[in-house]
DNA sequence: GCCAACGTTGGC
DNA sequence: GCCAACGTTGGC
């Protein structure tokens, strides 16, 4: 497996998780994950110290609100087993897992929103995966080149993050 | 709140 | 293994 860092767009509804409640908790634990596409990607590609663009979705605007990085590898997504979780899945069973999920913490809250209206509009970040339509994967991968590009245009200092 | 896009399920 | 139906996501 590579030891590149990679990098990561996570999705998430403000309401219920936004980038203020990550800066508060410092780390957390992305569960629910259940799209296999999206645990495929957790379970042969993440690593500890991959860097996420942090996006606020289902908001008027959308867009990335801040920087988390990776801090576990793919572990088993407890919540598949608690029948009172609405995540819950009866196909996972503890001895074969269906879902997993990693830990994440808090790296900084971006300045201001990098909206989803703006990463359109950049010739820059041409490709990139959130732009297309029904685009609807919660984790998606970043390439290098535009996570740079979507930091600068959230206003992050360059190199180490206020919280670190 | 509408609805297009798309992953998943299940009948056949 | 096809594909229609269904449920969910998420922008608008």
């Amino acid at each position: 497996m590579s030891k590149l860092k990679k990098h990561w767009l996570f999705k998430s509804e403000p309401n219920d998780y936004s980038i203020d409640d990550l800066a508060r908790d410092k780390s957390t634990g992305w569960d629910g994950i259940r799209n296999f596409q999206v645990r495929n990607f957790m379970r042969e590609e993440m690593q500890i110290g991959d860097e996420i663009l942090f996006y606020h979705s289902s908001i008027d605007p959308p867009g990335v609100a801040g920087l988390a990085k990776v801090v576990t590898l793919a572990y088993p997504d407890h919540t598949a087993w608690d029948s009172k979780n609405p995540h819950f899945d009866p196909r996972s069973v503890r001895e074969n897992p269906t879902w997993l999920m990693v830990d994440i913490a808090f790296v900084a809250k971006f300045k201001r929103l990098a909206s989803l209206d703006e990463l359109k509009n950049a010739d820059e970040l041409e490709g990139m995966m959130v732009r297309a339509r029904g685009s609807r994967l919660s984790i998606q991968p970043v390439s290098r080149a535009h996570f740079e590009f979507v930091k600068k245009l959230g206003g992050v200092a360059r190199g180490r993050a206020a919280n670190e």
